[in-house]
DNA sequence: TCATCAATAT
DNA sequence: CATATTGATG
């Protein structure tokens, strides 16, 4: 097993210094970073992508080694996986796809593995996340995004491993250091049954096997959540907000099961000091303020994106629209969410699509026979922080993918990669 | 490292 | 039952 400090060590030294470099220091826009002898393994069905996107990195000097074949490609990596930086898979492959490849080249070898689609619907873009891959690229990929790319996965992977200090060994299991088998844990999970199920399965698992597996922890979802809170609404008139009262509510009113009064008694308790946080501290410091109050950064949006570390996914900061959407949290029915669609990004925040306001953007940044319309909302998420969203928070906080659209993207959509910054104390 | 959850101890 | 502490998680 490869150490994750290969992509270092492994490419000339002065090259690769200079690289770093030369990466850190360009936070001018115009400049690109160089990407000149990058080793890079393109793995692609369709030929015709193939050739473009090879001949497009070689216009930025990356050292392109590829594969129609995906077979034949992997052979090549366990042969070569030492003289290769990047593998750019494509996700829609006969016998080896994109996930398959993740899979595979996380489990036996460490490199930062891009995927690569000419969709980039909900499946495409979750699995491919959650299976480790660095980048998802959407094609036809565009220049800009072979130009950053290099520094998109080098900042990516570099930074997450060296963050943890020297330890090599630990991380060897994927970016994520996820095992795939446990990423789906919530999956089949849905809606109101979530806690009954796992609930039952705690006691299955215990009579069955008492020694092997420790019972899992419950999780309050959105919808359980919900009816908690209904539940209270119910009995604060009669001034019985206790744990008790609450448990016997939703058993009796709300048909759920398998809570314990326990359960519920620590969910009050954190659900309290929320309120009371929020309470206490309604006021955010001048920072905070000033960022939720600066003006919705419109001039150079590719400039302003950063890419989350864990994700791979872009984010921009400060979309008024979606940090200002609240969620509605009805007495009866089902949660209203905003005009939003949530993706978790690590455990304390949220990247959201507004949909709403979809009005075309014209990027100024780009000359103008560049120029090209954006759908700001959809093109730009932004961020949610939880400190700053108490009630959207607390309750959608175990969820791994909220929502998503049913139906597939809009085609001006995609997750353009944006030019990090570089910005080593993020907000976020 | 750091914050936060749910569980458990007091 | 309320509150403090713990252990796990990401």
């Amino acid at each position: 097993m490869s150490l994750p400090s290969n992509i270092l060590k492994e490419r000339e030294a002065e090259t690769c210094y200079n690289e770093i470099e030369s990466l850190m220091d360009h936070d001018d826009d115009e400049d690109f970073p160089t990407t000149s002898g990058i080793r890079v393994l393109l793995v692609d069905a369709d030929p015709n992508s193939l050739t473009l996107m090879k001949n497009l990195m070689a216009q930025f000097s990356y050292r392109v080694t590829y594969y129609e074949n995906g077979e034949d490609a992997l052979a090549f990596l366990t042969k070569n996986k030492h003289v290769i930086d990047l593998v750019i898979w494509d996700y829609h492959m006969p016998k080896i796809n994109g996930l398959e490849a993740l899979k595979t080249i996380s489990k036996e070898m460490d490199l930062p593995v891009v995927i690569m689609s000419r969709d980039h619907k909900k499946d495409t873009v979750k699995k491919s996340t959650l299976y480790g891959a660095c980048d998802f690229l959407v094609k036809p990929v565009s220049k800009e995004v072979v130009a950053v790319l290099w520094r998109h996965v080098f900042n990516k992977t570099m930074l997450s491993k060296s963050g943890l200090g020297k330890s090599v060994g630990s991380d060897s299991g994927g970016l994520l250091g996820q095992d795939n088998d446990d990423l789906y844990q919530n999956d089949e999970a849905e809606g109101s049954k979530n806690v009954e199920d796992s609930v039952e399965q705690n006691t299955l698992e215990q009579i069955g096997d008492k020694s092997s597996s420790k019972k899992r922890r419950m999780s309050w979802t959105p919808d359980l959540h919900h009816k908690f809170e209904v539940a209270v609404g119910k009995l604060s008139s009669l001034d019985k907000v206790f744990p008790k009262s609450i448990l016997k509510c939703m058993q009796e009113e709300l048909n759920v099961e398998g809570l314990t009064r326990n359960n519920v008694a620590s969910h009050l308790q954190k659900y309290r000091q929320h309120a009371e946080k929020k309470s206490n501290a309604p006021q955010k410091t001048l920072e905070d303020a000033d960022w939720r109050n600066a003006p919705l950064v419109t001039s150079k949006p590719l400039l302003n994106s950063n890419i989350n570390l864990q994700t791979g996914l872009r984010y921009f900061v400060n979309d008024q629209t979606a940090a200002n959407a609240p969620i509605q949290y009805p007495t009866s029915g089902p949660i209203q969410y905003p005009l939003s669609n949530y993706l978790t990004m690590n455990n304390n925040h949220f990247m959201t699509n507004p949909l709403a306001n979809n009005a075309p953007y014209t990027d100024p940044f780009y000359q103008p026979e560049q120029q090209q319309q954006y759908y700001p909302s959809l093109q730009f998420p932004s961020v949610i922080s939880k400190q700053d969203h108490g009630n959207l928070s607390s309750a959608m906080e175990n969820m791994d993918l909220i929502s998503y659209p049913d139906s597939s993207y809009d085609q001006h959509e995609s997750f353009l990669p944006g030019y990090n910054n570089f910005d080593q104390n993020p907000r976020f």
